[in-house]
DNA sequence: AAACATCGCAACCGCTCCAAC
DNA sequence: CGTTGGAGCGGTTGCGATGTT
């Protein structure tokens, strides 16, 4: 906290970089290598602040960049990362060699949103734009929790054998909640065509618009779900999950193991994930079973 | 042709994380 | 254990290019 922009300690050059610029970097880096990026400018004789430098090598200079047009594969990736991992464009990028995680961001609020939206689905939810307003009539209360952590519970949820919802409140990111919600009284009782599902993913809406929003401490991944007895709406829930569970099988090493897992203690990492070493914790879960018990029918 | 609006991209800003001390 | 500073991330801004009136 209020740390000093890093071109406001010295006189240092912002804005566009010049071709001039742009080569010593290129020159300075081919020959000597990053090293810290706080030293590059001096060491390059550059007038730029050492974060102006990195972001300019890794999003403009860096030779294994891609540039031009994002391919039809490329698009439809970053709409199934997206789904699942939210704005983690960091994450979205380490899927796709050679663009980055601004390319990434860019592309998406400026064309992939605007294209979604025109087939009408909510990009912050990947849901039917439908299907969302009628979940903003609902008015009970949401939960909000994340999709992935939540998912080796679906089958107890749905049977009705979950009881223990304690322990997976704990584990579940829940910043919002309403204050009338009662997690384990919500939870426990589940009955077919109960459970609703809304606002999945949707950081956008749902974050503060404070200036240290930002980051992990918004719920960007997080699915709200409405588990208390009021909704027709199993289709909608069964419909997301479909697409989730199929985003995540697509791509099963999206990130989430890297920086999730590394945050959890092992223990938790066992419960949310089983306690394969394997990386490859979805198969614990196979789509067909979990999707087919929320369709009921 | 000029003024204005919109778009897309590059870069900046402010924040968190984390290692070093 | 607290502090500091570098790295990295996501949101936002600024500006040139392009489109529209």
């Amino acid at each position: 906290m209020g740390r000093h922009s890093c071109s406001v300690k010295q006189k240092l050059r912002k804005g566009l970089w010049s071709p001039e610029e742009d080569e010593k970097l290129c020159n300075y880096i081919t020959n000597f290598g990053i090293g810290s990026w706080s030293s590059v400018p001096k060491l390059a004789g550059l007038q730029r602040c050492g974060k102006s430098c990195r972001l300019r090598w890794i999003n403009y200079l860096r030779p294994d960049l891609k540039r031009g047009m994002f391919s039809q594969d490329e698009e439809d990736k970053i709409i199934s990362l997206h789904q699942v991992l939210g704005n983690r464009w960091a994450q979205i990028a380490a899927q796709l060699p050679g663009r980055t995680d601004n390319e990434i961001k860019n592309f998406w609020n400026s064309s992939l949103k605007k294209k979604l939206m025109k087939q009408g689905i909510d990009p912050n939810t990947h849901k039917p734009l439908k299907e969302n307003q009628i979940i903003k009539d609902e008015e009970n209360c949401t939960i909000k929790t994340s999709m992935l952590q939540i998912l080796p519970h679906l089958n107890e949820i749905a049977n009705g054998q979950f009881t223990e919802s304690k322990q997976v409140f704990d584990l579940l990111f829940v910043p919002d909640f309403q204050s009338n919600s009662n997690p384990t009284s919500n939870v426990t009782k589940l009955e077919h065509g109960q459970m609703t599902e809304t606002d999945f993913g949707s950081s956008s809406t749902s974050r503060m618009s404070s200036s240290n929003s930002s980051n992990m401490c918004s719920n960007q991944n997080t699915a709200g779900i409405q588990i208390n007895g009021m909704s027709e709406n199993s289709e909608a829930l069964s419909w997301d999950i479909e697409n989730k569970m199929e985003s995540l099988f697509q791509y099963p090493y999206i990130g989430i193991k890297n920086e999730e897992l590394k945050s959890s203690p092992s223990q938790e990492r066992d419960q949310l994930y089983g306690n394969s070493t394997s990386g490859d914790f979805m198969s614990n879960y196979p789509l067909s079973s979990l999707t087919e018990e929320f369709k009921w029918g």
